[in-house]
DNA sequence: TGCTAATATTTCGATATCGAATACTTCGCA
DNA sequence: TGCGAAGTATTCGATATCGAAATATTAGCA
């Protein structure tokens, strides 16, 4: 039997300790450290969920990156919205237009440009994975208080307001 | 010339929006967007980084998942901790092991176990690429007072505490 | 002890991803 | 207008990853 592992609370702290002993300043250390810890989580769930429905980690991030854009995306925006080399997306595309999820539409006007769009049965796709990890997503932040995940919400969103000047 | 690629605060607002009308509780979809697009924006940098250093992201997950835990781990908990299957592992492992960055001992007490750790440039590259992007994260972080970013470790700490409960 | 189940790693064939090269269109500007 | 530069998607060969099967060891227990 193998030693047991870690709790992610022990994972945390563990990993706190070792980047400020490498020169990382403690306080932001602590938040990227557990950001990432949930992340990486949270993508563990959803994985298993995804297996259910038969739809890769990575379908799984065109879909819902269609889905939050609220409008048609060309290829080269999902490869950049999905963490994924351009050449890796028409495939995927491929994939996803075979089983009638998303649509490849010419742009009349520039016809290099090519744009995707969810079909009808890509957005029921979508909506019933979402009800599926809403239920987990709650149950993580179930020990915060209302006006504790309010604090969190806003701390958070005033860092990503800050993203874009940065890699620039 | 392609439309824009939307700011990531444009991204969130969005996306919180559209996870709400899928039937997601927005105090819930607010932090976990923002956590999401956060650790996306961080790949991205420590990718751009690691390229330099001639270290795939894999292969750097598995050099600080063997820094942070701080002993020698098997390839199993390895991939575990990377998020990636255990015959996948293998083929890292000999990559970094042909580099001499990582070290496979077989356990003398079972000899179905190996432990893998960090030779002395495997923590000389970690120790370099800590310095590198403590700079990004600590510009991450810029717009929160030291107060506001205790505050926000302490909230995220609360809910990674939650984590192994939940997926027991 | 002997046998079955469980554990841990690796091998293997199929698939996905990557980076470079390709094909085509549009833009900038002389 | 014409022509080189830039943008966009795809193809292609090499590599990485996956899931299932293979191999080997250990654990549990009758």
């Amino acid at each position: 039997m193998a030693k047991r592992t870690p709790s992610a609370q022990e994972l945390h702290r563990r990993a706190v300790a070792t980047y400020v002993k490498a020169g990382g300043e403690e306080s932001v250390q602590r938040v990227i450290t557990a950001v990432q810890g949930l992340t990486k989580k949270l993508d563990q769930w959803y994985a298993r969920q995804l297996v259910d429905l038969e739809v890769t980690a990575g379908e799984w991030a065109v879909v819902t990156s269609l889905a939050k854009a609220g409008e048609a995306l060309t290829p080269s925006q999902l490869a950049e919205l999905t963490n994924v080399a351009p050449s890796s997306m028409t495939h995927r595309l491929d994939k996803l237009a075979e089983r009638g999820l998303v649509e490849r539409t010419p742009d009349a006007e520039n016809r290099t440009r090519i744009y995707v769009s969810l079909t009808d049965a890509g957005w029921q796709l979508f909506s019933v994975a979402i009800r599926g990890s809403d239920v987990v997503e709650s149950d993580v932040l179930q020990d915060l208080s209302d006006a504790e995940r309010g604090e969190l919400a806003r701390l958070l969103e005033v860092v990503i307001a800050r993203l874009d000047d940065i890699d620039a």
